[in-house]
DNA sequence: CGTACGTTTGATCTTTCTCAATAATGGTGG
DNA sequence: CCACCATTATTGAGAAAGATCAAACGTACG
């Protein structure tokens, strides 16, 4: 366990992007015990079964969440970028009903759950940009149901590039005209529920038509406005700007 | 503004399926402020695109939620059966990205989002439950997504019927043996993103095939064991257990 | 420089959708 | 109780999106 202060201000810079917090909360957060690890592509954070006891904040590289069906395929449920906690998921609930496992290469820091529950306990502000954090990734879940559900291949593709584009953003670590996507085919197809030949199919129709540029794993939008709208895509589920909804400070009360 | 004691009862059972609350907090919950009215199908409860203000708690009847494409396709991304809260999904954000609209008619009690957001933070036991809560209605969408996503209608529709019978038997509304289905077969196919064209015939073949019995909106399932493998379900991610892990240390090591 | 992984392509097949009717059903006013 | 209307359920025929199968092609890297 160490207690250097340098990686979690990129989760509190994460947590902050909503939720604004006062001084002694940033420090409470910064000063979180944590282990660092460099982890290879597809180990597991969280495994389906387990009691997730600890949760791995992303430093670098991409994460993703998936399930499988009783016959082996595969859905991929959400993907995290860098700075992100991959397991706000499971803060609360006694087994996972699901695995976290890196998608690319990256640093992760350990933060044992007891001590994020005693955060969140100890400091409502926290608590309470951790909760406004596990809302807006349920509103990117319901927005993949939508995707899945009712949107048709190109469509789909074209969303997700674009979900990607606007969290990169957020984050500070590419723009809405283009990136390095870490997926590959294979994994954009079990994100979408598509088979990986129709992904490349589309992706070809997608460059024919001028709404994406290709070159190994970056893509680029030479017509962002277009791909949004062929993406369907309305950034509203992001929820990007500060909730402010949340009135007054707290009063002590016991 | 009533205070009557009864109604929130519903909603307290609800929380203490999964997290006990001690005396205190129960009365706290009982006593929090509510407006009770009757609601027609499809009334709206939340708009996309509106402020959340208020939180209707569904004393009798069903809910759902649902977001539409650019092209006025529906999704339906979660159903609500009655004692649940139907919008803890937005107690934090400023603006709803979905809407949420009575299914059947039923009585709901509007609680004010304020109240709801004083109770959690002055009775931190309470916003545990809640956000329990709240984790496994997002553990349900991503179900969902791998439902919609990854299996064939049949066994999307038969996921469906074993989750609603298990969550139904949960509030003690019925049990997995058959239950009364409050949808249409368009909001079932809008639930599992199917046309109703589609839903109906595999209705039908679940029907021939002796895996449901169907009259007029009631459902029975004569071989729950057999349905339960068509329907790929595993009940693991409703959690219906108490939730113990927060408030005892672990007897595992990290 | 060979092996593993990822991408691309073609041909064919299936599931599910679409379009279009027809039948039930439930609720309403008379 | 009946006639009427609006939903909802059911059925058929044809079309289409996407899946499957199989193979070839690139590329990274030990």
């Amino acid at each position: 366990m160490t207690n250097t202060k340098g990686p979690l201000e990129l989760l509190l810079r994460n947590l902050e992007l909503r939720t604004p917090l006062s001084e002694a909360d940033r420090s409470a957060v910064l000063s979180l015990p944590f282990t660092p690890k460099t982890l290879e592509p597809s180990t597991y954070t969280v495994r389906e079964g387990d009691p997730p006891d600890r949760c791995a904040v992303l430093l670098s590289g991409f994460a993703y969440r998936q399930k499988l069906t009783g016959d082996g395929d595969r859905q991929i449920v959400a993907i995290h970028v860098p700075g992100e906690a991959t397991d706000f998921q499971n803060l609360l609930l006694d087994v996972a009903d699901h695995s976290v496992q890196m998608l690319t290469r990256g640093d992760v820091a350990f933060v044992a759950r007891r001590d994020l529950q005693e955060l969140i306990r100890t400091r409502p502000a926290v608590g309470q940009a951790v909760l406004v954090k596990i809302l807006v990734e349920a509103a990117i879940f319901r927005e993949w149901v939508l995707n899945v559900g009712r949107r048709d291949a190109r469509t789909r593709l074209a969303h997700l590039l674009c979900e990607f584009a606007l969290r990169l953003e957020a984050e500070g670590l590419a723009d809405r005209y283009g990136y390095e996507l870490p997926m590959t085919q294979e994994q954009l197809a079990d994100a979408t529920g598509l088979t990986p030949v129709h992904v490349n199919r589309v992706l070809k129709a997608l460059q024919a038509d001028g709404l994406i540029q290709r070159s190994k794993r970056n893509v680029s939008f030479p017509d962002w406005e277009r791909l949004r709208q062929v993406g369907d895509f309305n950034q509203r589920y992001l929820h990007l700007e500060p909730q402010l909804s949340v009135t007054e400070p707290h009063p002590r009360s016991g």
